[in-house]
DNA sequence: TTGTAGGCGTTATCAG
DNA sequence: CTGATAACGCCTACAA
């Protein structure tokens, strides 16, 4: 393989000036410029670009760290995240986890071993105290909010959003809400059972544990919800659904069994997906692709900040969609 | 930043020694691997890959060109891809091209640069031969047939699972089938499009062009879809769709029009997606967790081939799924 | 405008 | 088992 030493050699000029066309500097002579450029052109040559990664310390590649990207909500933050990285010529990691913090920890160190310029963390098993350790080592934005923590984050208001949804559906009318999520102990899903149960603690309405359904991931999921709703001696007049594909499954299911929505049952859903835009599924936008390309312009403005920039904050807005299952 | 030499320097060892029991090395005595493991433990060293890729020439990770993420048809391949990485402790570099050639090219130009060890095409608008030119550089496998080319490939055989389809439909009684796509000069819908001229051609049975529609790519254009088939004067028994969500929106839609599936419209779909199966759809599953593993398995062998590896073509099974929707 | 020389941080080679 | 020393391929003061 050819390197720049060699095309020196060929085009009778040193390496710095080979160096110098490569990178677009000025101070090279067309005469000379062009000597390079021809036997770069002859010998088919290319940079090494491992070379340029050690002697700049740079890699022009972020890694992102997610726990299933065939989840709609993932999927549509790695389109807004890749997006930008298109745009900005950056490569992007992918770095599918399964939820083991393990291997989320493997990839903070990629940080440290210099193999990428930040880390794009959407969900996380990791403690902040955990994440913070790094950020000495490069720049780390989460799609969460992290409060007051040393690395930034992009995120919506899980709790003001869910307490929207709740108080839409009690200015609806309906008094008995239930609520389905999917991982129980999942950061985001706590930050949900929070404003659950302040919101019926301080709307005064009556709260059973019963309706509080988790492990509600996919779509089967979904439709079994429905029956485990209608099995109930007493069942919500409504529930707010952490996923539309699950609202989704669990309204279609609702359809064979001679449910109505929303007359015997009101559904609301999260992400604003397209089924759900089908089935006129009232939604929270949590608007996913803002808040991948979002992240993905916040690391790249801290990865070309001069080093001593501070972790920035940036909430997002939510948007409540109605349509026509409340 | 500590260096191996500093490692050395303090543990009063060589830097070879060093290299030895950071890549664990034998021939290097208990006495001299604790004192470096303690030093690099006190100094909290971490290697600099890019100096291990630079000399090493390798990188261990594998760049992936998917047009867009958020399709289920990619998203799960990018599953299937990213556990096998997970498992080799490769890392996976995703490359959303929105189908733009130049962008898909820069990638393969990575290759070059040595940036990358292998990529995997999952779906592509560049042509065989500019493919080709590339494999002298490092492993490429796409996810569609490529014929005799010399480029690896793991892909099903979309011509005879469209066939099967068509004539699965056929031998149900159906004698008038419509047949819906996305892009209609993607590569893949290309195929499906000969089947479809060659089934009819063959079985005898009637073509219409108006039944043979494009640019159903998404949710919404499964419900216009129904309308479309429904404002026709003959409308097709039977359609058989390319992506269960279009299939299933169709579906959707056509319980609101008071359309009976299978009695009044009988549909097959493709992928095998959630939704589908939640609707009873009859689909043709085109394994494409499967694919993903499998072609980051065929990509990572022939990295660690001898270089002088042949080409793999590596036909994947489809599986015909009986579900209520025929 | 150009070139020389040193350095980035490892691993590989080969002689002890 | 151990260690000098030479790569790997490039960028960048600094000097001219």
């Amino acid at each position: 393989m050819a390197n720049i030493k060699e095309i020196a050699r060929i085009s009778g000029v040193s390496v710095t000036t080979v160096s110098r066309v490569l990178n677009n500097h000025p101070y090279v002579s067309d005469d000379k410029r062009n000597a390079v450029l021809n036997t770069i052109e002859q010998l088919n040559y290319r940079r090494n670009m491992n070379a340029v990664h050690l002697i700049t310390g740079r890699t022009k590649s972020v890694a992102v760290i997610m726990p299933l990207i065939r989840i709609y909500y993932f999927s549509i933050i790695m389109e807004g995240l890749a997006q930008e990285a298109l745009l900005a010529q950056y490569r992007l990691v992918l770095c599918q986890t399964n939820y083991r913090p393990e291997e989320e920890l493997k990839v903070l160190e990629m940080l440290r071993n210099k193999e990428i310029d930040g880390v794009v963390i959407v969900s996380t098993s990791l403690k902040p105290e955990v994440i913070e350790e790094y950020t000495a080592y490069g720049p780390i934005v989460t799609c969460q909010n992290s409060g007051e923590s040393r690395f930034s984050s992009v995120y919506i208001e899980h709790y003001a959003a869910f307490r929207h949804g709740l108080q839409y559906l009690a200015d609806k009318g309906y008094r008995s809400i239930g609520y389905c999520d999917g991982r129980k102990h999942g950061s985001s899903s706590s930050i949900r059972q929070s404003a659950f149960r302040d919101f019926h603690r301080e709307s005064g309405l009556p709260l059973h544990e019963e309706w509080m359904i988790f492990d509600c991931l996919n779509e089967e999921h979904g439709a079994a919800l429905l029956h485990r709703l209608s099995a109930m001696e007493e069942r919500p007049e409504a529930i707010i659904v952490a996923g539309d594909h699950v609202a989704a499954a669990l309204m279609i299911e609702a359809g064979k069994q001679g449910i109505r929505i929303p007359e015997d049952l009101a559904v609301i859903g999260f992400d604003n997906q397209p089924i759900g835009k089908l089935l006129g599924l009232t939604t929270i936008d949590n608007k996913l692709f803002e808040m991948g390309a979002a992240a993905f312009q916040t690391i790249h403005e801290q990865i070309h900040g001069d080093g001593g920039s501070q972790p920035v904050h940036r909430k997002l807005d939510y948007e409540l969609i109605e349509r026509s299952s409340v």
